[in-house]
RNA sequence: CGGGGUGUAGCGCAGCUUGGUAGCGCGUUUGACUGGGGGUCAAAAGGUCGUGGGUUCAAAUCCCGCCACCCCGACCA
C-alpha cells in the first residue's frame, strides 16, 4: 500500500520525554510510534500499530499453519471465574479488579485460562473432539507493582495466547505433539520477524521436567539472565538453569575455634564481610523458607545454605526439599526463633522441624564466617562436621545439592568440561504444559472410549506482541534511530521527495510508488514541504529499511538515490527504471 | 510495598535559596530569504506554575495534605 506522510500522524520529536530511559522507549516515542497515556499505558500511533499488525499477521499465519483456530475472548470477566482456580489469591494484586455499578467485582483478564476452560466445559465432551488448539490476539491487563521500561513492562499490553486441549500427553494428538508444534511455530515466528533470539528452558509448569520454554530476544539490556553451554547447546533461564556436578565434602577439619564477633546492624553479606575482613565467598548465607501446606511428617521450615556470593534459587529449594515453600515472613520466622539476618546452619539442631539444604559450593573449606543465630553477631571458623555434627548424616534433616542460581563459569549440566556463559534477553514468548491444573479445578473432562471421565490435558502458549515491537527496537537501532527488519517494518520503502511541489519529482515519485505497490511493497511517501535535513533525520529515526531519495541532483543524472537504512554510507544512484527491482532485491535478501 | 527523585507552554529546561508583572531553547503560526543531513531574519500564538488547603497586603517561590509520573529494590502464571 501507499501512504502519504502528510495524510497520517507521525509526530517525530527532537527530544524524548525525560521519563524515557531505554532506547526502545526513547526511539519509539521520538519516531512517533507510541505515546504514553499513564503508567504502563500507551497509545499505538499509526506507525506503531502497523508494526503490531505486521507481527500479528506473522503470528496468525504460523498459528494457523500449526493447526490453531483464532477466536476472541473478553478482557472483562466476572471475578468469580477466578475463584475455582484460586488465582484470585495466587495472582494477588497483579489482577486488575473493577467494581461495576451493581457492586459486583470483575477482573480485567491477565490471561484467559479460566475463560477458555469455562467455554470448553459443555462445548467439548468427547475424546473424539480432541486435540484442539485455540488462540487469540488480545489486550491483557496486569496491575504491575511497578510498570517500567516503556513497552517492555506495561499494565495494558497486547498478547497472543493459545490454549491446547488433549486426551493424552504422549503420541498422536497428545500434549507433547502440540507443544513441539508450537515450539516450531514460535521459532518460525521470531525468525520471520527478523529477531535475534534464543529458546531457553524456563521454570517449569506444574507438570515438571523440561516442560517450559521461553523465547528471548538477545539483547544486553534485557531483564532476564540466561545461561548457555557452548558445547551442548543447552540454554536456560537463570531461574531454571541446572549446574553440572560439583564436588562436595562436609568433612574438612576445623581451621580454628568457633569465635563469635559483634557485627551490629549488619544483616547483609557485604557489610559483614567488610567488617570481618573476609571475602563474601568465605561466608555462608542461610535463607529461611516456610513450608506451605505441608503434609504430616513434612518439615515446617526449609533452610538453604549457599556461599555468601551466591544466590539461593527458590525453585531448586522446592525440588531438593520436595516441599512447597515460600520465603519465610520475617515476623513469623523470628517468632519461631530464627535470628533473621544472622542465621547459621546450626539451627537445624536447635529449632524443631527444620530441613537444611546445603549447596555443594558451601561445603568445602575449613573456616567459614556465618551468622551466630543471635542478632548483631556473626561467627568465624565455622566447621560443618564439628558445628553441625550428626545431623549431616541424616537425609531427612540435611541434604546436599544444587540450590543456587547458576553463574557464568559454572560447569555445564550437559557437557562435561564445558562451562556456562551468561547472556541477557527480553522474554517475548513462553510456552508450557499446564497439565490438568485448570481442567481439574474447573471440571473440564471428556468421556473416553470406555465412557470414563478423564480430565482434559492442557497446554498454553503466549507471545507478547507489543513487547516484541519494543524488543526489536532494543535489539536493532543506532544513534540516529530505529532499524526495522523488513518483515515487521511499518513500511518497506520510504520515498523521500525533496521538492514535493516540483512536478517532475512528483511524477517520478508517483510512478515508482505505483510500481512498488503493484509488487506488494508497502510505501511511505514523505511529501512534506520540509527541508532535506529534516526529512533525512526523520527517515533515519523512523527506520524504514529502504530509502529512495528523489531530487533534482539525481534526476538530472537519470536516476534516483537508493539506500539501506542499515548502511552507514552514502546513497547510490540507481536508474529510475531499475529502482523497483533494486528494492525488491533488497527486501528479498533481508536488511 | 520500602527507598530516592520529578511535576512551570507540545518537548527539554531556568526561575524557588532571599515571596513582588511568567522566562529561555526547540517546536508551532505568519511573512521574507532559502533549499541535499533538524537553515537565517522578522513578527506572533501558546501557561488554572500537578492539585487542595494554609501563612501573607502579595505565593511558581514558604508550610501541610493529596495526586501523578520516573528510577532502585521487593514482586513478576
Amino acid at each position: 500500500m501507499l501512504q502519504k506522510w502528510s495524510q497520517t500522524l507521525i509526530p517525530t520529536t527532537r527530544e524524548a520525554p525525560n521519563d524515557a530511559e531505554l532506547p526502545s522507549h526513547i526511539m519509539l516515542h521520538r519516531a512517533g510510534f507510541i505515546r504514553q497515556v499513564g503508567a504502563g499505558i500507551y497509545d499505538y500511533l499509526p506507525l506503531g500499530w502497523r508494526v503490531i499488525n505486521k507481527v500479528s499477521a506473522i503470528v496468525r499465519e504460523e498459528m494457523e499453519a500449526a493447526g490453531a483456530a483464532e477466536m476472541l475472548m473478553p478482557a472483562l470477566e466476572p471475578f468469580e471465574l477466578f475463584k475455582d482456580t484460586k488465582r484470585d489469591e495466587t495472582y494477588g494484586d497483579n489482577l486488575f479488579r473493577v467494581k461495576d455499578r451493581k457492586g459486583r467485582m470483575n477482573a480485567l483478564a491477565p490471561t484467559h485460562e479460566e475463560v477458555i476452560t469455562q467455554l470448553l466445559i459443555g462445548a467439548v465432551t468427547s475424546y473424539k473432539q480432541l486435540p484442539l488448539t485455540l488462540y487469540q490476539i488480545q489486550t491483557k491487563f496486569r496491575d504491575e507493582a511497578r510498570p517500567r521500561a516503556g513497552l517492555l513492562r506495561c499494565r495494558e499490553f497486547l498478547m497472543k495466547d493459545a490454549y491446547s486441549f488433549h486426551f493424552g500427553v504422549e503420541g498422536a494428538g497428545g500434549l507433547n505433539e502440540t507443544y513441539d508444534a508450537m515450539y516450531r511455530a514460535y521459532t518460525n515466528i521470531f525468525t520471520r520477524c527478523g529477531l535475534d533470539f534464543s529458546a531457553v528452558e524456563a521454570e517449569s509448569g506444574p507438570i515438571g521436567g523440561s516442560a517450559s520454554h521461553e523465547f528471548m530476544v538477545n539483547c544486553a539490556s534485557g531483564e532476564d539472565t540466561i545461561l548457555k553451554c557452548p558445547a551442548s547447546g543447552y540454554a536456560a533461564n537463570v531461574e531454571k538453569c541446572e549446574i553440572g556436578d560439583r564436588a562436595h565434602d562436609l568433612g574438612a577439619a576445623p581451621a580454628g575455634d568457633l569465635t563469635e564477633k559483634h557485627t551490629p546492624g549488619m544483616p547483609g553479606i557485604d557489610a559483614v564481610a567488610g567488617h570481618l575482613g573476609v571475602s563474601p565467598s568465605g561466608m555462608l548465607k542461610t535463607i529461611v523458607f516456610k513450608v506451605t501446606g505441608g503434609a504430616a511428617g513434612a518439615p515446617s521450615w526449609v533452610l538453604a545454605t549457599v556461599r555468601g556470593d551466591h544466590d539461593v534459587n527458590e525453585g531448586k529449594v522446592k525440588a531438593l526439599s520436595g516441599c512447597a515453600v515460600m520465603l519465610a515472613p520475617e515476623a513469623e520466622a523470628k517468632k519461631a526463633g530464627f535470628a533473621i539476618g544472622y542465621v547459621s546452619p546450626r539451627v537445624v539442631n536447635t529449632i524443631p522441624g527444620c530441613m537444611l539444604l546445603i549447596d555443594p559450593d558451601a561445603t568445602h573449606a575449613g573456616g567459614w564466617a556465618t551468622g551466630s543465630d543471635r542478632a548483631d553477631h556473626h561467627c568465624v571458623n565455622f566447621n560443618w562436621r564439628r558445628d553441625v555434627g550428626g545431623a549431616l548424616d541424616d537425609a531427612s534433616k540435611v541434604r546436599v545439592g544444587d540450590v543456587r542460581n547458576a553463574l557464568e563459569g559454572d560447569p555445564s549440566p550437559r557437557a562435561a568440561g564445558s562451562r556456562l556463559v551468561t547472556a541477557r534477553g527480553i522474554e517475548v514468548g513462553h510456552i508450557f504444559k499446564l497439565g490438568v491444573k485448570y481442567s481439574e479445578a474447573m471440571g473440564l473432562w471428556v468421556l473416553d472410549e470406555k465412557q470414563q471421565r478423564r480430565s482434559v490435558i492442557m497446554g498454553c502458549y503466549g507471545i507478547g506482541v507489543s513487547r516484541t515491537m519494543a524488543a526489536c527496537v532494543e535489539m536493532s537501532h543506532d544513534e540516529n534511530g530505529i532499524i526495522w527488519p523488513a518483515a515487521i517494518a511499518p513500511y518497506h520503502v520510504l520515498i523521500c521527495l525533496m521538492k514535493p511541489d516540483d512536478a517532475r519529482q512528483r511524477e517520478a515519485a508517483g510512478e515508482i510508488a505505483c510500481r512498488l505497490v503493484g509488487e506488494g511493497v508497502d510505501v511511505l511517501l514523505d511529501d512534506r514541504d520540509e527541508r532535506p535535513g529534516v526529512k533525512f533525520k526523520d527517515a533515519d529515526l523512523v527506520g524504514i529499511p529502504l530509502r529512495i531519495t528523489i531530487g533534482d541532483k539525481s534526476l538530472e543524472q537519470g536516476g534516483v538515490e537508493f539506500k539501506h537504512r542499515a548502511d552507514t554510507g552514502k546513497a547510490r544512484l540507481v536508474p529510475t527504471g531499475d529502482v523497483v527491482g533494486v528494492c525488491l532485491e533488497g527486501l528479498r535478501t533481508g536488511v
